[in-house]
DNA sequence: TTGCTCCTCACGTCACGTGAGGTGGC
DNA sequence: TTGCTCCTCACGTCACGTGAGGTGGC
């Protein structure tokens, strides 16, 4: 009945050793509903797929350039979201100098 | 008497227009020991001289690459300091690769 | 059975944000 | 005098850290 259905799926403490992340952070993603797992084993581990880590791999790499959380949310649920276009935007404001004077 | 003794100092508005901070966080860094302005005006107003935004430049630096304040303060103070160095090692992490299974 | 990982609270911490109330120079 | 910036508290917030106490699969 119950062939570990996870044998594609990983553990918070699989994805945390896996991304660097805490095993707090990935709770605390699912709290403020950034990132909830798929799904849930039986006895109510969190259960993470690879479509969850493609997603956990945008979150990181906006929150990298200093994204906030809840901007990250805005930016992943928008449908016309450009990882491009933000990357760029980014550059853009990196290369305004710091000027003294 | 007094001749504008910060003709060539910043006032803490100042700076954080220049370098993008908030008042806020350079009071913040002086409350904290990680930046004291060199000098005070009669009135008490903060004054950055040309050595603290030196100083200043290089705590961004470091932020930037996800350093805790308290990591800052110490490569800071450490005379054997080598911004190469802490550099390469940033380097090497960012190598490290995120390895799935 | 022992060890490890998992769970849910819940308080603590770091790095500031944001007024509150008042002072000071062009 | 009006506006702007400056000051010092001091409470609030974001993004977690860190136990506390208990459960569950190899």
């Amino acid at each position: 009945m119950s062939e570990r259905l996870w044998s594609t799926a990983w553990k918070v403490g699989d994805l945390a050793k896996q991304t660097g992340l805490s095993v707090r952070t990935l709770h605390y993603y699912e709290e403020i509903s950034l990132l909830k797992p798929s799904q849930r084993t039986e006895a109510g581990h969190r259960l993470y797929t690879k479509k969850d880590i493609i997603y956990l791999q945008q979150i990181v790499s906006l929150r990298q350039i200093s994204f906030s959380l809840e901007e990250i949310k805005d930016c992943l649920n928008n449908a016309n979201f450009s990882p491009k276009a933000v990357i760029q935007s980014h550059i853009a404001k990196l290369h305004k100098p710091i000027q003294l004077q």
